[in-house]
This record gives C-alpha cells, sequence and structure tokens, in this order.
DNA sequence: GCTTGATCTGAACGGGTGTTCATATCATCC
DNA sequence: GGATGATATGAACACCCGTTCAGATCAAGC
C-alpha cells in the first residue's frame, strides 16, 4: 500500500486544515497529536508532512489565515462615512464574522502563547491593525462631536471585549437569535459612546 | 538520598501550586510536563504525587481553588445597598480582583475544556453564581428605575466581558494606573445601564 | 499504454509522557 | 536517643510524541 485511490492534494489539502482547526480548538494545540489529526482526516500521520513543515505551521497557519480573512472581510464590509454608521458596521460585521468562525477566533485567541515570537508578532500585527480602525472610527466620532468617551483605545478593547466574548455563550437553538444579539449589542455599543 | 533536609509538605504543597499556576498559564496544561513542574519546585517528580493524585486534579484544584476565593472575597466586599452603589462595588471588586491574579484568571477561562464532564459542570456551577450575582443588581436597578437595559443577562455578560478583557492589555507601567482604569470602566459600565 | 510525478503507507527514530514503588533519609515526638 | 511517620529519590513501567524516509501505488499527461 501506499497512495490510495482517489487521493488528491485539493481534496487532502483543506481536510488537514478543518480537522487541525476542530481538534485545536476542541482540545488545545499542545494535547492534539498529529496521528489524532491524521485519524480524523482518514490518512496515516506522515502524509500531513505534505501539507506543513511541522505541526507548528499547521497552527500559525491556520491563525494567519484567520486573521486575514478578518481583515479582508471587513475591508470589504459595506461602510457609511459617518461615524456612527461606520461604528454600527464595525459592531454588526465583528458579531457577524466571529459568529461563523467561532473555532478559528477561538484559536487565535487561546494559542497565541503557542507561537515562536516571530510569529507572534506578526499575528499581533494584523490584530492591531483590526482594532485601529475600530480606533479611529471613535476618534473620528469625538471630532465630530457625536460621541461621548473619555478614552479611544479603551473604549475600543472595551468594545471588542464584550463583542468577542458573545461566542462563548451564544447558542443557535438559544433564547436569542443572531439578529436579537445584533440588536441588544449595537444598543449597548451606542450608549457606551453616547453624548 | 530519600527525603531532603528542611523538606516539609506546608512549605512543598505551596510551591507545587504556584509552579503548576505559573506553568500552566504560560504554557498551557497539556504542554506543562510533571518533570517541569518538579523542576520549577525542585524536586523530582515523583514527589508531586505526595500532594495531587494525578495531573488532573492538580488543575481543578488550582481552578476551583480560584472560583471559591473569588465568591467569598466578592462576599466579603463591601457593598452599599442601592443598586447603583452595588454596581460600582461590582465593577470595581472585578477589576481589583482579576488583575491580582491574572494567571489563574487566564486558567479558569483557558483550560476549561481539559476538564471531565463533571469537574467541568462544577466549575460553570461557580462562575453562574458570581455571574447572577451582577444579575440580579441589574435587575434590581431596573425594578427601581434608576438603570434602563434591554436584557439583564445579556447585559451582565457584556459587562462581565469588558471589564475581563483588561487582563489581556493591562501594563503595571503602562500609560494608565489601575486607578485609571477603575475610573474609565466605571464610567462606561454606568452608561451602558443608564436611564 | 507508458512515463512521470504526486500521494500515501508503514516502519522506524530518539526522546518525552504520567504514574508507581521500593527504599532511603529526614523531622518530630516520647 | 530511639522509634515512627512524613517526605523525597531514582529507577522503572508501558505508552505516546513529532518527524523522517524508502518504497509502493495511484493520477495525469503525452
Amino acid at each position: 500500500m501506499a497512495r490510495t485511490r482517489g487521493s488528491h492534494s485539493d481534496i487532502t489539502g483543506p481536510r488537514v486544515e478543518r480537522a487541525a482547526l476542530r481538534l485545536f480548538a476542541k482540545h488545545g494545540y499542545a494535547a492534539v497529536s498529529m496521528r489524532q489529526i491524521a485519524t480524523e482526516v482518514g490518512v496515516q500521520a506522515g502524509a500531513l508532512y505534505n501539507y506543513t513543515p511541522d505541526k507548528q505551521m499547521l497552527l500559525v497557519s491556520l491563525m494567519k489565515t484567520h486573521m486575514q480573512d478578518l481583515l479582508a472581510a471587513y475591508e470589504a464590509w459595506p461602510k457609511p462615512v459617518d461615524p456612527l454608521g461606520r461604528l454600527e458596521a464595525f459592531t454588526r460585521f465583528h458579531l457577524s464574522f466571529n459568529s461563523e468562525r467561532p473555532e478559528a477566533v477561538f484559536i487565535s485567541y487561546m494559542e497565541l502563547r503557542n507561537l515562536t515570537p516571530e510569529h507572534f508578532n506578526e499575528i499581533a500585527a494584523l490584530r492591531s491593525r483590526y482594532e485601529r480602525a475600530l480606533v479611529e472610527i471613535l476618534e473620528d466620532g469625538v471630532q465630530d462631536g457625536i460621541f461621548q468617551l473619555e478614552d479611544a483605545r479603551v473604549t475600543a478593547f472595551a468594545i471588542i471585549g464584550m463583542l468577542t466574548q458573545v461566542n462563548t455563550w451564544f447558542r443557535e437553538d438559544g433564547r436569542l437569535s443572531r439578529a436579537d444579539v445584533e440588536a441588544l449589542y449595537w444598543t449597548m455599543v451606542q450608549r457606551l459612546v453616547s453624548a
């Protein structure tokens, strides 16, 4: 036995990524073995090394892809020009984007400590570009006199913190729909910056 | 060689806990070996089993202790009777308590997935007792007509989310002092519930 | 249909894992 | 100062780890 029938990198590659994503999110990077990932893919452990140089890069690749997707999707998201409209767009985008990929969000936050300093800095830079976008919205709103707040950076952290926290409790079949949650949080974000 | 000079469980026990806390927080539960913990304590791996039945219980014990300390400290915290005063007390307590034990806070949130279902439920029950305290403050304030909010449970999550997030960016030698941060967040919490 | 390169297997590598236990030494109390 | 229990060692257990690689089999293009 060697190459198996039907095998193709276009199929196996994405399956490796999805299996790693799921298992890393569920058990943590360090707790997951290459053999577990391989089993989930339906392949032997050695075959994984056709798709990643090593385990570390598998994690880095997942995190980097997620952060780049986040930035790209945010740039493509429709945004009004006025600060209030942009703040609403940011709020709804964040909730929507994060709710669709809870595993990647979880990993990108949890597994930072398993990165080498260079990889960590790379991911942190992408993250702070995103945070910076929110800070700018807040500063613009203050300058226009429509937002009132003491510290734009701290307020930005507070907003992101409370929005990201949603993933820890939201359930599809729960008391509230996604639309309910979006509406509630948009109201709260408005309160946080209201003049 | 066997028992070493000066050895005593009153000394070694706490050192085992502190070493485990520090290493679990830094590298993650699964990534830390019993031999690493033992090295940090200055002892051989076998000696750790005088202080914990196994590695899992070492984690559970740390998390349970943290959650119980949290609840006990909150109950002992001075609390006014009016909802606004209680909300301020909760806000300042949470920031103060969490800032003093960032490692335990981190572990208690991050390593939930490494618990067996029974231990998970135990920790989750303690956590929800704490959350419930905030929900009650909010509900009382609404009833008294001094708070305005749409959903007490979601607002409670939002408040806890934004307060807990502080630990991810606050630095002792940063731009803002602890008192600055407390003041900023108390202002924001007030905005979140203001009538 | 043959060739070529992509894809996977299966075994092996050195080393690390959590845990147990017989044994030795120390601290403590009579 | 001798007896007793608490405390640690160090070796061993069976097993799992990430990674490598020669060789086998398949897919794809000529």
